[in-house]
DNA sequence: GAACGACGTTCGTAAATACGAACAACGAGG
DNA sequence: CCTCGTTGTTCGTATTTACGAACGTCGTTC
């Protein structure tokens, strides 16, 4: 058989090496944005394996709109710019500035930390985080922070109210508990959640934590997001109160984007 | 309320005409998140005065990684890439992270909204705030406004701590005042400013509305931005009394980022 | 103080993009 | 049902960018 016996190397995923400038610049913003300082143009010349002299046009481009900024020693870090197009995408959000409010609510109420977040991917993405009052200190913000959806339990009960075909999970991927799911088995709690219509994460991001999230939903009845709890299980209040205050702070967010009362 | 409000094309700075496929992506990210609501191609090549068929290789460049998404109907907006890339922007400015336990002590003990803003160009660009506690309703964040430095207090702090040279405001922009200031006038407040260490805004953006703000410095004795709080002045504390806290509060800031005692 | 090394910048040509026009895919209206 | 108007997509060539090498500059070393 004449037939080729083996695959070439070739399947770089999905990067059709096309419009290299446009693609190239984004994966500059993202490489300054990953490396927590400042990096010089060899730097970034080995990291995207781009000549120098591309990216310094390149570069300079983003710069001139203040997407970067250069310093004394020429070296580039992320401009002002970044963050006002990432507000701009917070404000567009919908959902997020609907759930805002009832984060408030419930960190005053609960005594709790809460979140809201959106799935992107197989992972969660925290849009907003509301901080107990009067906790004391309070952590930088966790807005931006992605975490794997089966692991969280605002991933979960995002998950459990979709298309099942939507997303694949990697359920050898782990928490803490340490135990990698079957497939059956997560599909039950899948079930299970969107019966109960709230999800729990006993500690599978950080133990001692216990987290309690229930899903949003708009207008055309797709589940949007979630909102979620995190408190120290040790001495907190019992399990289903503080499930019933989030379902309740859920239900009216997806009231007011227009849910149809089935879903919400 | 984040980020520009205006609508229309923005305007291109008299640029070289360089590079025009990265400076097209970013003017067409600008142009989606000013526009509040997602555009179309066709409506997006009118606004940028660009082909469609440009355009389109280059939006699709931009969705591949995130920074836009194209809906069901074909329109554009935001992604959360940009996002993403904003929130590590604002984990990257050194300033603002020491800035925000102080806005947070501020905060709960004059019962204040706290502000943490740096100087971009003519303009104050406010990268934090955290509100009172208990309060009652949070307003949407403003982190990404920008407001003319010289109308605000955390701008003047800022513009009487650097050198006179390196921004040129225009006085003719007035607040709710009134009145422009003539340039000799606002030099003697500038220097009054960094006298007593402090800015007072009373009412210039929104009236009945007062702001006290303080510069902060870094390590090589440069001003890197200034903490404000504002607050109803009817019934309030005593602007003095404000004024302490605020500097203080400032003054701790730019210890930690070991600025000179001579500055702060 | 001179030489070296590292880095950023400039320049000419090969290669990839940008443009306009033609094509395709809808929706609206007649 | 057909036509028209609009929008998104594709395609071939002119124009722009990208690349490698040479140059200028700065900091360090010997």
């Amino acid at each position: 058989m004449a037939a080729r016996t083996s695959r070439g190397p070739i399947s770089l995923p999905a990067q059709p090496a096309t419009h290299n400038s446009v693609t190239r610049a984004l994966v500059a913003l993202e490489t300054i944005a990953a490396s927590n300082r400042a990096l010089s143009l060899s730097e970034l010349g080995e990291l995207l394996d781009a000549p120098k002299s591309s990216l310094h046009s390149i570069l300079h481009a983003l710069a001139a709109r203040g997407y970067l900024e250069i310093d004394a020693a020429r070296n580039y870090r992320l401009g002002v710019r970044t963050m006002e197009i990432g507000s701009s995408y917070l404000s567009q959000i919908t959902p997020l500035n609907v759930a805002h409010p009832e984060l408030v609510k419930l960190s005053h109420e609960l005594h709790m930390t809460a979140h809201f977040a959106v799935l992107d991917g197989a992972e969660v993405l925290y849009l907003a985080k509301e901080d107990a009052p009067a906790i004391g200190i309070r952590l930088a913000s966790s807005v931006g922070t992605r975490l794997p959806a089966h692991l969280t339990a605002v991933g979960k009960a995002i998950l459990a109210n979709i298309a099942a075909t939507a997303v694949t999970v990697n359920l050898q991927q782990v928490g803490s508990s340490g135990k990698p799911l079957s497939a059956q088995a997560f599909n039950r709690e899948l079930g299970r959640i969107r019966m109960q219509r709230y999800a729990v994460d006993e500690g599978e991001t950080i133990s001692a934590v216990r987290c309690v999230a229930a899903p949003m939903f708009e207008s055309n009845g797709r589940c949007c997001g979630a909102i979620g709890v995190s408190y120290l299980r040790e001495g907190g209040p019992a399990r289903k109160l503080v499930a019933d205050a989030v379902v309740r702070a859920a239900a009216r967010a997806s009231q007011q984007l227009g849910a149809p009362a089935s879903v919400a």
